[in-house]
DNA sequence: TGTACATCAGTGAACGCGCGTTCACTGATGTAC
DNA sequence: TGTACATCAGTGAACGCGCGTTCACTGATGTAC
């Protein structure tokens, strides 16, 4: 049964691919080795053919789950002269959609529960991505506010990210218990965005 | 062996006190039946005397927890004419110590990421707390706004309350990874707080 | 008040289960000659 | 280019372990008479 080395690489991401998915939406403890292989299309045995540990997927898949993220960011931005779309983006992000999907949602919310209890190579990875965020908005809103004010633009840029997953959390947390509570948490966040 | 009905409930209630420490300490799933026990004083096998199943513990706990916290919070701002105590007490909410001891710290954040995954018992416990303190911080508000702009105290609480968990969070996410990145999410955090 | 019995909190061994991980095996692929 | 053998991804049974939970047992407490 032994494969081509490029479809063996290929269903090494397709393991990936679904651990960051299915660890989004169910917590990284949530899912077992077992559960993740069948959902990618495989029997459990052969996990440890492409990874040392859990941990090790851990790693790689937040990694992935960042990547992503930060591509459809940058693709945005990019694309964006005036700032207008960024600003539809960060609407989006505190939207009932956005809390109701965790799947492919932002992987700095889905993972701030867990992160601190997992290994350290996960941990710098989800600094990474955290930082890496700040800097976008950061340069992105350097277009509006000009070069002299860089260390508010950093520091605006902090006071949204906290806002941006700090109401997306809450209202995800309350929602099964108090819906109305939890779409009043995301208005409110939505209203204390930069327009 | 029998015990006092006394003192069973007095070993009842250490068991709950100490659920609602080390679950905040070592998350919900990270704190075994038996781990708990030993650490309440007792074996592990006594614990269906009081609880019918780990959950029933996990409401108790994290009823607990809140209750606390609302007694300490009220306590503060009972004895606060102008709101002075009050603006203090936010600053060390955001503060390393508070970043860095789980244990006493503020169960809204504590069991932020894991409340979606238990019982909807918790669930509501967990509402129902977020929603005392939104109270409490909009009379507080009050105070200076005077009764004209309720609505509006109303969303500055809910504003507050995401910057808290939000930057209390993310502070302690990153804070083994990136130290200084962690300072500096709570400072900014400090210094969006209303003065 | 004194006696006899039921109650029940605590103990520690044991249960079934699911977890992460390992293993012997298969058979197509990659490689050496 | 053809042949022989080593490699290795995938399979599924099995391992050891820790989990939540159950159980028979103990013996002091609570209760009925």
């Amino acid at each position: 049964m032994r494969l081509t080395k490029e479809q063996a690489a290929q269903n090494r991401e397709k393991i990936i691919e679904t651990a960051a998915r299915v660890f989004r939406e169910r917590g990284i403890d949530g899912v077992s080795v077992a559960d993740l292989m069948k959902e990618a299309g495989f029997t459990h045995g052969g996990f440890y053919n492409h990874f040392a540990s859990k941990q090790e997927l851990v790693a790689e898949a937040s990694r992935a789950a960042f990547a992503k993220s930060m591509g459809a960011l940058l693709e945005q931005t990019s694309a964006d002269k005036n700032g207008r779309q960024f600003a539809k983006g960060l609407q989006a992000y505190l939207s009932p959609a956005h809390r109701d999907d965790c799947t492919g949602g932002c992987p700095a919310a889905a993972f701030l529960g867990e992160v601190s209890r997992q290994g350290c190579e996960m941990q710098s990875t989800y600094a990474q991505g955290i930082k890496a965020f700040l800097e976008v908005y950061e340069s992105q809103n350097a277009i509006k506010c000009g070069t002299s004010c860089k260390a508010t633009a950093r520091e605006k840029a902090i006071d949204v990210l906290a806002n941006l997953v700090g109401s997306l959390l809450l209202a995800r947390a309350v929602v099964k218990a108090d819906p109305a509570l939890s779409d009043e948490i995301l208005a409110a966040g939505r209203r204390q965005l930069p327009k």
